[in-house]
DNA sequence: CATGAATGAGTTTTCATTCAT
DNA sequence: GATGAATGAAAACTCATTCAT
């Protein structure tokens, strides 16, 4: 049957977001296939019975983080039309979109902090990770390319970037909220790439 | 008896250090008391005997950590006389000093990852992490106050680079070295602060 | 109607066949009622339709592999006229029998020794043994009274040559083939048995 | 400490012990580590102390077993002088002493049709079984060949003597004690077996 | 009849911690 | 101070069995 499938899918769906909810309090070595099992709300045979293992369970998880954060980024690019922009309103837009869904997005910077500690002893992981941020790049790098002139100049900027908003978002959860006035030093890094490019 | 002191506190790095050189191989969840032990070449059992668990154990591996980079910084600093330093030669030294030190140092930006994760759910070790970051900060702060006026906007500076900073830490460990030309970004990046200050 | 008690035996014997093969590989223990559906082709579910439990497949088993046993040996008595058969012939012909289709048949001596083993702990099962060794020493009894006038001594000497042949089935397993020349020590015991009788 | 030696090699007797009792109730697969713990009057834990897992159990439980028999018969060997014994007296000798301490000792041959099973589904204990049948077979050849000059017909003899005694053993267990008159047949070969050397 | 999702008891194993010697 | 034996809680995982569809 069609249900067949579905079904399964949203239960695979429903273990994930349980996850999720669960990283939110425990690390992942913390968290217990059972603890996973209370919050999704499911026997704790049903996740052996939808995955593998529970190593499984995080590969698949990230994948769906990962999704996760590229939908949101399509959707974001479908909304308005780039091209359409100058560079200014175009650096204004992409850093309105990456702070509030991404940088100052404590909850996701909490779980890619996570992310990236597995990624340090986990090969599988680090190898998805990689991929993330080389596609994160190479889209940064493209829609800059439309301002400078020099590729390597527009990948080197991308990459800065990146690096920056993570750092960024590290300190967002570390660090107090107030202890750092985070949204003044976004706004000027943001000015400072306006007159670079 | 004052022996008897130095003893203890060099049975203590011994063991800290051990757990440095686990922290390499495993997370520290995945490290057990045993592990560090072997790798001391003590007897497990002496663990409990310096320290009150395996959670004091990190917290002082923490403050350890964080006490022999902020001794590096010294020593770097004892070396020169920063104050007859014009602006392009400070930035070149504090870059050399930083990339080699402690940004391109893979083995310290790994356990730092670690830390960072552990800091996600342990207050404890998020104050050390704060602590260690403001001083950082700070420090920076006072140096570039030097050549610009605007207290604030030094910090602000100051903030940046250290995230940025971070930011590349995390692309060196995860990203193959060879996949992003990091020494190039780190360049651009520096002379970009040298125009801006 | 008829034909569905057919279709019902035949579903049993694909069960049944599929355990045989499993136990090539793992013992009845370690084989689980999935490995059981997946080698038979059919849904485990399936399992507990046509089988109470487990245990009863297992009982169902033994009886399917004794059974096949007395059909061959029906088969091969069948085949021969053996009351025409001289002490020489009649030795010959069944130790030729017994050394093709039982003692040098390693995966059903493999297979009996599992039942063996068993049968330790399960008195249904060792029950069944008995019935079959007690049947099996009988045959042989009436057979080899036409030889020898003394019902007592006719039945030691059977009791002796089951007990012989279990015991070189067990050292074809166990033993490297090549290791013990079983062919060999088979052909003598069979020539002092025909000096005997 | 020589007692810690001591202390670490009678726990594990102990444990072995234990095993050896549960086997005569459950098979290998159905004891359960915490089975074995509650006869051995251990915690669990300790289990995974004195062994890596429980297979490892198990193959020092068979070396155990095998080297306790073996001891039995260097016992037996000592208390006489075989040299001095005629043919018939020798013959007699070894026969009381198999089917005393070996063949009609049930709660042995229990463990040892266990033993066969579990050898064959795993080498290891496979290669133990293999050795120690070979050992005994060489053993008892080279008892006989002090009657026959014929080595070959010796060691043929041997096998087929072993291979029967481990059949009797079979049905000791198998088949009710009264079922078959197990002492008959053994009195009966052994008579055979003095004809024939 | 067939399917496969769900259950939950049970298994081996790990490990921080304690403590007698 | 050191040692290593012992404890027991907790973990991941397996699997026979049930049952709604």
């Amino acid at each position: 049957m069609m249900a067949r499938k579905q079904v399964q899918a949203q239960r695979k769906m429903q273990i994930l977001r349980a996850l999720d909810s669960c990283l939110q309090e425990k690390s992942f070595q913390q968290t217990s296939i059972k603890d996973i099992a209370r919050v999704a709300g499911v026997n704790h045979g049903v996740l052996h019975y939808y995955f593998a293992s529970k190593d499984d369970i995080l590969l698949n998880y990230i994948d769906y983080v990962i999704e996760d954060y590229r939908a949101q980024v399509k959707e974001w690019i479908g909304d308005k039309d780039i091209t359409k922009l100058d560079k200014r309103e175009f650096i204004e837009e992409i850093f309105a979109f990456i702070n509030n869904k991404i940088t100052l997005n404590r909850s996701l910077s909490h779980i890619f902090i996570e992310i990236w500690e597995i990624g340090i002893y986990n090969e599988a992981v680090r190898e998805r990770l990689r991929h993330m941020y080389f596609a994160w790049i190479q889209e940064l790098t493209s829609y800059i390319s439309r301002f400078v002139s020099d590729e390597k100049f527009a990948k080197n900027i991308s990459v800065s970037m990146v690096a920056f908003w993570e750092g960024m978002a590290l300190f967002s959860v570390i660090i107090d909220p107030d202890g750092l006035d985070i949204a003044e030093v976004l706004g000027r890094f943001q000015e400072r790439i306006i007159e670079i490019l």
